[in-house]
DNA sequence: CAGTGGTCTAGACCACATC
DNA sequence: ATGTGGTCTAGACCACTGG
């Protein structure tokens, strides 16, 4: 059934909703776009009070799971590519204009196995498979990141088999309309780092050079990992903005 | 008076509420770790009722302004040690163990004119004092952190003073108890750099080897940016932590 | 116009902390 | 026992959206 709709010993009635609503969410039976019942719906349905409702709601809007628009309705958040721009893309020009990658030139996009490092951040076996996605991302007008992104084949299934062009520069709007996967959340790790000899090639810079590395760990709603990305970037007037509130 | 309570124009009655409470700890009428009046106090003082409040503390609550304890009241946020370092320092051991800077050693600290990119970060003239304050950090034994703290010596009257011996390891909760300047929020600019021969000498490695490079201006409640703080950052076996929710 | 979320009220009861 | 915040209800009215 649809209605898993349980108060496990002492959890806050709202909770119960939330969960319940959430449940429906990460099960795909509400999609990324799509308008939830009501606040009296919901309260209809679950027997609560609407002012109940109203609090696992905002709770949900709270964590950008869902959009609450007034006199429209409340839904469920997507992908919009100013969304991942503003919430994913953290490289900023100096002067504080948000220039965003422009143009993407993909280098490869295989399947293979991965290694040590992208099995424990996936949490895969070393037998499984990924595709990786290796490209050149332009800032400004210049070759500015290196990227290499890693997601398990069992979820992506012919990603591979796309041609080289057909990859978008906004990858997690893809995945949503795509394979149906919703990056929800995501973790970076940032480390400088000396450009190896390819990276001094691809960037158009000495090897040795001083780069940001960023490695990311993208997840779904529902906390699995979804996609590994290793970013290295140069910071030449341009940085990484990270705000602490 | 201490009464501003108006409701300029449409805005929501909570919202009224909310900022008087702000104003009330903004201008230092409520110190950080005094306990605000009751929700009811407050409902009874503004003629609202008590869930107009409850929203109103709701919304300080979640940004980080106020505690609220169940049975003993709500509070104004505080600087502790745990959260200074949870909250504002984001270097962490890559096997994810959240190891704090234990010594750290005062190399100067005096008073000086900023150059143009502490004027500009701290809102200064040229003819300004500040106070800078440069030290070392060590971490799991080793010196690993470069840090030059600029902040206003207007603010910081007798700062550069005192003996190098008493600046503790944590600043922020020094600002607040010693000087009244509670440190709210911060934005950090992360780069990659070369080490410089100085760097190299204080942190015991080659000149230009990378480092990560953070450069953060902080902010009291009301927005004035009180300190410009210059990390270089060995991540080696280290990086810094972020989180996109 | 009907339907949606947003605000506000008044009151009840619960859970927790302190004396 | 008292006072605090936390949950929940029922209902009123407002503001916005779209047919």
């Amino acid at each position: 059934m649809n209605d898993p709709f349980h108060r496990p010993e002492k959890q806050p009635l709202y909770a119960a909703v939330r969960d319940a609503v959430l449940e429906r969410i990460g099960s795909g039976l509400l999609a990324p776009g799509d308008m939830l019942p009501s606040e009296f719906a919901l309260a209809d349905e679950f027997q609560v009070s609407q002012g109940t409702v109203r609090k696992a709601l905002d709770d949900l809007a709270a964590r950008n799971l869902v959009v609450r628009r007034q006199g429209k309705g409340t839904f469920v958040a997507a992908h919009t590519p100013e969304r991942a721009l503003f919430h994913f893309f953290h490289i900023v020009a100096d002067d504080g204009a948000r220039e965003l990658p422009t143009k993407s030139r993909v280098l490869s996009c295989r399947r293979r196995r991965p290694d040590r490092e992208e099995a424990a951040a996936l949490h895969l076996a070393r037998a499984d498979r990924v595709v990786e996605i290796r490209r050149i991302r332009e800032m400004d007008g210049k070759a500015a990141i290196t990227e290499t992104v890693c997601v398990p084949a069992q979820w992506f299934p012919d990603l591979d088999k796309r041609a080289i062009e057909e990859v978008p520069n906004e990858l997690y709007q893809m995945y949503e309309e795509r394979y149906g996967i919703t990056v929800h959340r995501a973790s970076e790790k940032l480390r400088a780092v000396s450009a190896s000899s390819e990276n001094a090639d691809q960037l158009g810079i000495k090897p040795g050079s001083p780069l940001l590395e960023i490695s990311r760990v993208a997840e779904t709603l529902d906390g699995r990992p979804v996609e590994l990305r290793r970013s290295r970037c140069l910071t030449d007037g341009r940085h990484y903005q990270s705000v602490i509130v």
